[in-house]
DNA sequence: TTGTAATTACGAAAAGCTTCGTATATCTTT
DNA sequence: AAAGATATACGAAGCTTTTCGTAATTACAA
């Protein structure tokens, strides 16, 4: 297992860490609010999402409780490091230079970078 | 269509990127430098690119010349805004933090982050 | 010029992802 | 207790991606 996430996985695991373990009923409402999906389709993602070993699940009710089984980090960072890898052939720079020239980053986004870094440096 | 290759195409589009246009026995020639392919589905994947926009081909010579359509950094541009949206929930600075927390960054790598920042700060 | 090698075109199989319908089991309400 | 609502299980269809095999075409070489 890859700890890497589909895209339609993502989207159940985020709301999963936003507001804690769910049943499929809640997790499909939160869904809906976005777009239309199926119950059946977002409990089938649950299910197979659990096979994959991306959640567990309470099964003491009759619904189902969710849980993620990783956290944001660890997926934020499998995900970050295949892109790094596969798009920018592992230049660490080249990639964070792209990220600070996306959109415009903010004066504040830039401070908090730059104390991070300093942070990075005093190690 | 959304500028975002997958895997194997981008693959593909790295060689092209490297090494400039080549024809597709050049091409499968350097990816089974790597791993084994078939010189078929070298063909195929190529061909399927061309349809979908990623590369163009110049039909002149009985061997087809294959080259990219975009610049190696609109893809990566793409793919980092898709991580962005998707797992970092357009959280920039989480991200670049994840970025500089990969491995180590080395203190060259940081150096150079650092003047890349000043740049931009300038502006 | 006739056969061998190289190239493209085409189709399709296998695997993974996304979606949902139907069947079955379990509550809840009247 | 019967009827209706709610949950899970299961299977399968439709797409996309990846991989090749086979056929048809073109060039080359003996």
């Amino acid at each position: 297992m890859t700890n890497r996430p589909t895209d339609s996985e993502l989207e159940i695991l985020q709301l999963l860490w936003e507001y804690g373990p769910m049943t499929v009923r809640e997790l499909n409402d939160k869904l809906n609010e976005e777009r239309k999906v199926g119950y059946t389709t977002s409990l089938k993602m649950m299910q197979i999402m659990t096979e994959k070993g991306l959640l567990s699940r309470d099964t003491g009710e009759r619904s189902h409780v969710y849980s993620p089984l990783l956290r944001a980090e660890e997926v934020q960072s499998s995900m970050l490091n295949h892109v790094l890898k596969t798009a920018f052939k592992g230049n660490r720079s080249r990639l964070v230079m792209q990220a600070l020239g996306m959109d415009h980053a903010s004066p504040e986004e830039i401070s908090e970078i730059k104390s991070l870094i300093n942070k990075l440096e005093d190690k």
